[in-house]
RNA sequence: GCGGUUGUGGUCCAGCCUGGUUAGGACUCAAGCUUCCCAAGCUUGAUGCCCGGGUUCGAAUCCCGGCAACCGCACCA
C-alpha cells in the first residue's frame, strides 16, 4: 500500500508533481507538475480523449476560457448554490453553516435566506454553537467561487469558472448546428476549474486550482436508445464492482443487474468501467462504481455515480470520477436566462435534450495511477501502463567502453524518433535500471559486447525484469507492439 | 477557519531543551576510475537551517508574527 509520505517524497525527488510556489513558502492548494509529471499528465490526457471521444460518431473536444461573466454562474446557480453564510462561534471559533445550523436546531428550511436574515433568525431562535453552546457571531458570506473583476475599471464581475461545464452547455446550441443537428452528439473539454476551497488537503486530491475532463453527452431520451443498443449488448453482461446508495457492501454486478436505471446511463456506467479497468489498467478490487444517496447528490442530478479509487495514500475510497444524469436542468437554465433557444425539433415537437456527463477530475486520476502503481520492497517500481508512462524506453550501454557508449547513443536516436526515449550512462547499469523502474519507464535497452558483433541489443520489461535479445532491426516494430498491447513480452528462456 | 504536531542540502533525518569552533550523517546528484546486466566499490566535487521581525556581543537553537505540511474537527451545492 502506497504511503503518502513516501510518495510525495518520490514524486519532488524525480519530477511528478509538488506544491506550486514552494520557493516562496507555497499556498496550500495547488501543485506543479515537473518534467515526468507533465508527461504522464498529457498522456493520460490523450488516452482520456481517444477513449470517451471513440464513444460516439459525434462526439468532440471543445475549449472555454477560464472566466465566466457573473451571468453565466448565476444562470447555473452556483452564485447561489455555491455560496454559503458561515457563522462562527465566539467562544471556540468553530465555524458552522448558518443553513445547516437552523435546519438541524430548528427543523426549519434556510433555503434564499441571506446572511442578515441567518443572523437574526439565529439570534431570535438563539441557536448556540453545537460544539460548545457559545454564542454565535453574525454571519459571513463565503463563496466557493474566486471572483474578479472584468474591464479597465472593473465594472463587470466575473469568476474564475468553479467546473468546465458551463463552458460546454452555453455552446450546445452552435455546435449542435454546426454539427448538423445530430443527436445524441457530446462535447468534451479538458480544462483547469477553481474552487476557493476552506481547507485544501491531501496532495492533489483537493485543489483551489484544478483540471477537469468532462464529456457531455446532449440526448433526448425517448430517441437515442436505438443507436447504442448494440454497443450495450456487448457490455451488458460483464460483471462490474458496484456499490449501490444505502447498500452496506458493494458487489459484482452487471449492467442488466441495473435494470431500474435507464439503459443508456448504463451502457456509460458500463464504459466508465471499461475505462478505468482496460486504459488505466486497475484491479477490479482497487476501483468501484459507488451511487450516491438523495442527501448525497446535487438537487439537479436524477442520478449519479461516483468512480471511487481505493488509495492508500489517502486513506481508502476515494471519488475520482463521476457520472450524473443532469437531466434539462442545465440546458433549461440557460434557455430560460439567456431566452436562447435550447430546444431541438423531434417529431414536430420541440425538446430540450438532457445531459449525461462524464466527469474526471485529472489530478485526482493522476494521483490514482501513482499511488496504486507505486509498489515497494525488495525493489521500487511504478506500475503504470506502458502507453502513458513518461518514458516508454530507456537506453544504455552495458559499460562505458568499447564502443558500447557511441553505439548507446545512436540507438537511443533511433527510437526516440518514434517513442518517448530516455539515454543514460552514468552509474552502474543496475542503478540505472533502478532509475527507470521508479519513474515506471516500461522497456530498457541495453548494448553490450555481442551487440557489437551481431547487432542485436537485450530488452529488460519493468514489472518481470526479465529480458530478451533483439536484433537492433527489429527494435522499433517489436517495441511498437509491445506498447499497442500487439504482443506480449516474453522471456523465452 | 479552529486545535495539536512539525518545518535543517535534491530526499530522509541528527543537532534545538541547556544559544558560541568550519551545522553532522545516510541516500541522491555531477565528473572521473572501475565494472560483461539489476541501487557494488574508489577518488573528487555540488547543494541546506521555511519567511519576516525581536532578544543577545552572538540565534538552526529562545520569543513574536506569517506561510506551509501532517493529524483531528468543521467545510467540500
Amino acid at each position: 500500500m502506497a504511503d503518502k509520505e513516501e510518495l510525495d517524497s518520490l514524486c519532488k525527488r524525480r519530477g511528478f508533481l509538488w506544491p506550486s510556489s514552494e520557493i516562496y513558502g507555497g499556498e496550500a492548494g495547488f501543485y506543479d507538475y515537473g518534467h515526468l509529471g507533465a508527461r504522464l499528465r498529457d498522456n493520460w490526457e490523450r488516452m482520456w480523449k481517444d477513449f470517451f471521444l471513440g464513444l460516439g460518431e459525434h462526439y468532440h473536444m471543445i475549449y472555454t476560457p477560464n472566466i465566466l461573466p457573473y451571468r453565466v454562474l448565476e444562470s447555473s446557480g452556483h452564485v447561489d448554490h455555491f455560496s454559503d453564510v458561515l457563522v462562527q462561534c465566539k467562544r471556540c471559533g468553530n465555524s458552522h453553516r448558518g443553513d445547516h445550523l437552523i435546519e438541524d436546531i430548528i427543523g426549519v428550511s434556510a433555503e434564499g435566506m441571506n446572511k442578515g436574515e441567518i443572523s437574526t433568525f439565529i439570534l431570535e431562535k438563539e441557536i448556540d454553537c453545537p460544539d460548545c453552546q457559545g454564542d454565535l457571531g453574525e454571519g459571513e458570506d463565503f463563496n466557493m467561487m474566486f471572483d474578479l473583476d472584468i474591464g479597465p475599471k472593473g465594472e463587470r464581475k466575473g469568476f474564475l469558472r468553479p467546473e468546465t461545464a458551463q463552458g460546454t452547455y452555453m455552446n450546445f446550441a452552435r455546435e449542435y448546428r454546426a454539427l448538423r443537428r445530430k443527436m445524441p452528439f457530446g462535447l468534451a473539454t479538458i480544462g483547469s476549474a477553481f474552487r476557493n476551497e476552506i481547507s485544501p488537503r491531501q496532495g492533489v486530491y483537493r485543489l483551489r486550482e484544478f483540471r477537469q475532463a468532462e464529456l457531455q453527452i446532449f440526448f433526448v431520451p425517448e430517441y437515442n436508445q436505438g443507436s447504442f443498443a448494440e454497443a450495450y449488448e456487448n457490455l451488458s453482461t460483464k460483471k462490474i464492482p458496484v456499490l449501490r446508495a444505502g447498500c452496506e457492501e458493494q458487489k459484482k454486478m452487471s449492467l442488466d443487474d441495473l435494470d431500474d436505471l435507464p439503459k443508456f446511463y448504463r451502457y456509460h456506467l458500463g464504459k466508465m468501467f471499461e475505462f478505468y479497468s482496460h486504459k488505466m489498467e486497475l484491479s477490479e478490487d482497487k476501483f468501484r462504481l459507488r451511487e450516491l444517496s438523495e442527501e448525497e447528490k446535487a438537487f439537479y442530478n436524477r442520478i449519479h455515480f461516483d468512480v471511487e479509487v481505493d488509495m492508500g495514500s489517502l486513506g481508502g475510497w476515494k471519488e475520482v470520477a463521476g457520472l450524473h444524469y443532469r437531466g434539462d436542468y442545465d440546458l433549461t437554465q440557460h434557455q430560460e436566462s439567456s431566452g436562447q433557444k435550447m430546444s431541438v425539433p423531434i417529431d414536430g415537437e420541440r425538446k430540450v435534450p438532457h445531459v449525461i456527463e462524464l466527469s474526471f477530475g485529472v489530478d485526482r486520476n493522476i494521483w490514482a495511477l501513482l499511488d496504486l502503481g507505486y509498489i515497494t520492497g525488495d525493489r521500487d517500481w511504478i506500475d503504470l501502463p506502458v502507453d502513458i508512462a513518461p518514458y516508454q524506453v530507456a537506453v544504455f550501454p552495458l559499460m562505458r567502453k568499447d564502443g558500447m557508449l557511441e553505439r548507446s547513443r545512436e540507438i537511443y536516436d533511433l527510437l526516440n524518433s518514434c517513442f518517448n526515449a530516455f539515454w543514460d550512462k552514468s552509474g552502474s547499469i543496475g542503478k540505472r535500471y533502478a532509475r527507470q523502474d521508479e519513474i515506471g519507464t516500461p522497456y530498457c535497452v541495453t548494448v553490450d559486447y555481442d551487440s557489437l558483433e551481431d547487432d542485436t541489443v537485450t530488452i529488460r520489461e519493468i514489472s518481470s525484469t526479465d529480458q530478451i535479445r533483439l536484433k537492433v532491426s527489429d527494435l522499433k516494430q517489436e517495441l511498437w507492439s509491445y506498447i499497442n498491447k500487439e504482443k506480449v513480452f516474453k522471456n523465452n528462456n
